[in-house]
DNA sequence: ATCCCGAGGG
DNA sequence: CCCTCTGGAT
């Protein structure tokens, strides 16, 4: 449960993935948030096709806040839970144009009071938007580092805290990225395929799980 | 069927 | 802790 194990853990990854570079196409923290909203039990493909459309109509804060709920789910419909979303996005808009003067918080106190945002989102906001040493304790996270026995509570917050503590903060939002590649395509909820583990010697759970091809 | 870089509410 | 919200990919 050190930094070095992290670290070798990291670049084992890396090797196995090659590295992945962090999605820095939003341009501002107008965009990244609102895609970071409308991430949520999607995929990026999903999100990568309405973006365009959404802020080529409605480029900043202050002009989504004054659409309507109607125009926006048109627009985002594909990426699911389009009501919420939408009711979220707007009304996330409203706030930090009224009460933020247009900018957005750079802590996750203030953050999180914003709807359609909570810690995850919150911490994805503060490691890519802010380069603060942020790691979005997600379920991909949370399900590695705890096969690993590096993460033993069931709080989220102290889960949070543990995997934050032994990520090189130079790395994290390398990490997150490689633990979500690695979550999706190996360790995955169910049935992980544990034999083309990249890190199968450093878990213990590996021992258990029998291989099925 | 099952899952997705979740959030909000009871 | 539980449940609901949703379309799309596999």
């Amino acid at each position: 449960m050190d930094k070095a194990i992290s670290k070798k853990i990291i670049k084992l990854l890396s090797q196995r993935y090659g590295s992945i570079n962090p999605d820095l196409k939003y341009i501002d923290l107008y965009q990244l948030t609102i895609a970071v909203v409308l991430s949520a039990q999607t995929t990026d493909k999903q999100v990568n096709s309405v973006t365009p459309i959404l802020f080529g109509k409605y480029p900043d804060f202050k002009s989504l806040s004054g659409a309507k709920i109607k125009e926006i789910t048109k627009i985002i419909r594909s990426t699911g839970f389009y009501r919420n979303k939408s009711k979220n996005i707007i009304e996330l808009s409203k706030i930090i144009t009224k009460q933020h003067k247009g900018i957005v918080p750079d802590n996750m106190k203030e953050l999180i009071k914003l709807p359609g945002i909570g810690r995850k989102s919150a911490n994805v906001i503060l490691s890519i938007g802010f380069k603060k040493p942020a790691l979005a304790v997600d379920t991909h996270v949370a399900r590695i580092t705890k096969r690993l026995g590096y993460t033993l509570s069931h709080n989220p917050v102290e889960v949070e805290r543990d995997v934050t503590a032994i990520i090189p903060r130079t790395d994290w939002i390398k990490a997150h990225l490689l633990f979500i590649k690695h979550g999706r395509e190996i360790c995955k909820a169910r049935k992980p395929l544990c034999r083309e583990c990249a890190v199968n010697s450093l878990c213990p759970d590996t021992h258990n799980i029998p291989y099925r091809p």
